[in-house]
RNA sequence: CGCGGGAUGGAGCAGCUCGGUAGCUCGUCGGGCUCAUAACCCGAAGGCCGUAGGUUCAAAUCCUGCUCCCGCAACCA
């Protein structure tokens, strides 16, 4: 049987579209689910939205339309974003689904049976907008609240609390005993040292419509803790009748948030996960913020691009290239970018540059010098007899590199993983230089006999490409298919396994094929060379 | 004393856990190659690793003070 694997990513609240924050925690776990299910696993990829409470009722409100019409409509654009970006999510849930309205309803009465959940009146100073009550010593002068900058309203209400603190201590010691389940490890004392301090949760609302009413209790509905956390059980039917996916997936391999929400995820989670008599998943990764020009992303500043923008520009591939590459997972990466006259995107230097110089030099270039040009040129693009006097040490750096990326992806160094690929490319450049194969191509008419040498190097090339690009896939599918599709292999590269990452499987006698190229460079270098001159 | 992150050649970053020639990508300069997408390969210049102290034979790496930037402070990834 095949191992399983879950890897759940946070399900986004849904008041406005996705923007690059968003996307770049799909990509990053895109990144893995691919990688892991090459290698092999029953991966089951969970993502989302987050769509109750004040917030998108305010939204419908403003757009003049039902909260449902405004989460139907935000949900679509999400899945339409994913799908541009070659998110292989293996389901989307969301928080107004049926049957996750019916668990989460279950789940409250089995923790109230369970005593975990008492009411408690009490009073303070609210704040409809972040739909939060606030301590005087966080509000500004007057009670104005700091966010919305108006006047909070002082509120009894009577709301349900989640006894977090029957928990805690267990958790504490999970977290302790278990080294990878905070990562980065960084994050693990920033979550140790504000656990004590932590009080019961309210878990309800009044005078909050938009939400799961509470069993038995019409007045309130469900705060996010209780409705938004669960997803990750709902989504394989925990309560909803079937468990069979609970009982194969759970506990998931990797939660993967943002550094925001850590701390919900690493103490509020899994007491729930603990009353509910459930295990604890073994990895909660917290990521970095994006930040664009130095500051936060934000929907409220409209410090915002959209993702779709920058697809559109550099292909889904060049957008999750860079991100990867560029950012060291679980630290913030920033982001420049410049904007025309009317706001809009114009483009992305740093991007451009990296991608460029590795999708579209190093790598798609090199593809070209082989295929497009020296095999079409002297062999007629069928890919010739193997010859291991002119492997060097190939053989032995792909075995090397295949390992190493294993142990990277599994301790999820994506940034690393990436690296190690493009070293085998960057290697495969430097070998096509020494070797000068079109030098080769001239002895070879000359002496018959250097023949098998010429042909070796070719095909060693060829080897590495059809590797690089199984190694890559993950990371760039479409452009891994298009190397693939020119080296004129007929089974679909998603088909591929981690297994056929080994030296030698390139078949001799295969027909390449010249499609066109496979990563395009972005134009605005070249214009500024020309500028130059 | 609210919590935390960051400060490394022109730009963007890694290294810091387990002290010992400061590394990567881009850019710049010089050379090579000429099969290729003005691509590829080689070499060079450029850093007192924010600042002031301390520990040590030895600190970007450990400790302390300070300065500046940035997040968070019960749901904006």
């Amino acid at each position: 049987m095949k191992e399983k694997y879950y890897i759940t990513t946070a399900i986004d609240y849904s008041n406005a579209p996705p923007h690059l924050g968003h996307a770049y925690e799909k990509i990053t776990a895109d990144f893995i689910a691919r990688h892991q299910r090459m290698r092999g696993k029953d991966v089951f990829f969970l993502t989302g939205v987050d769509e109750h409470g004040t917030k998108n009722e305010k939204a419908s409100k403003e757009r003049e339309i039902t909260p449902k019409e405004h989460c139907d409509d935000i949900a679509n654009k999400y899945k339409e974003t994913w799908a541009k970006l070659g998110i292989s999510y293996d389901y989307f849930i969301r928080t107004t689904d049926e049957l996750h309205k019916k668990a989460v309803s279950e789940i409250f009465i089995k923790l109230q049976k369970n005593e975990d959940i008492y009411k408690k009146k009490y009073e303070g100073l609210y704040c409809s907008g972040c739909e939060a009550f606030y301590l005087e010593k966080d509000l500004k002068e007057g009670n104005i609240c700091p966010v919305h900058n108006r006047k909070t309203e002082i509120v009894a209400e009577e709301n349900y609390f989640f006894k977090i603190t029957k928990y805690k201590d267990q958790v504490k010691k999970h977290i302790l005993e278990n080294v990878d389940f905070i990562k980065p490890e960084s994050k693990k004392n920033e979550i140790l040292n504000m656990i004590d301090d932590f009080q019961d949760i309210s878990i309800s609302r009044e005078n909050v419509k938009w939400g799961v009413p509470i069993p038995n209790d019409d007045k309130q509905v469900m705060y996010v803790w209780i409705d938004a956390l669960n997803n990750y059980i709902t989504a394989l039917g925990f309560f909803g009748g079937n468990e069979s996916d609970l009982k194969k997936y759970w506990p998931a391999n990797v939660q993967i948030v943002g550094k925001d929400i850590l701390k919900f995820h690493a103490i509020i989670w899994p007491s729930i996960l603990l009353a509910l008599g459930l295990e604890l998943p073994k990895t909660i990764f917290s990521h970095g913020f994006i930040t664009l020009g130095g500051s936060k992303i934000s929907k409220t500043t409209g410090n915002i691009i959209s993702p779709n923008d920058l697809i559109e520009k550099y292909q889904a591939d060049g957008l999750r290239y860079f991100m990867v590459r560029e950012i060291n997972y679980g630290n913030d990466g920033n982001f420049e970018a410049e904007f025309k006259e009317d706001k809009s995107f114009d483009r992305c230097q740093p991007l451009e540059n990296r991608v460029n110089s590795d999708l579209a030099n190093n790598l798609g270039n090199s593809l070209n010098r082989i295929v497009a040009s020296i095999l079409a040129k002297n062999c007629d693009g069928i890919i010739p007899e193997r010859n291991k006097d002119s492997e060097s040490d190939f053989p032995e750096f792909v075995e090397l590199t295949k390992k190493k990326i294993e142990i990277q992806m599994d301790n999820f160094e994506l940034q690393e993983a990436s690296t190690s690929i493009w070293d085998l490319v960057n290697k495969l450049n430097k070998y096509i230089d020494v070797e000068a194969p079109w030098n080769l191509a001239k002895k070879a008419l000359e002496d018959e006999s250097t023949k098998p040498y010429f042909h070796g190097v070719l095909y060693t090339c060829l080897e590495t490409l059809r590797i690089v690009s199984l190694l890559s896939y993950p990371l760039i599918p479409t452009i891994s298919s298009k190397i693939w599709e020119q080296l004129g292999i007929n089974e679909k590269i998603e088909d591929q396994t981690w297994d056929k990452i080994q030296w030698g499987l390139t078949i001799s006698g295969t027909q390449t094929r010249k499609t066109d190229v496979v990563y395009p460079r972005i134009d605005s270098k070249l214009v500024d060379k020309s500028k130059k001159k």
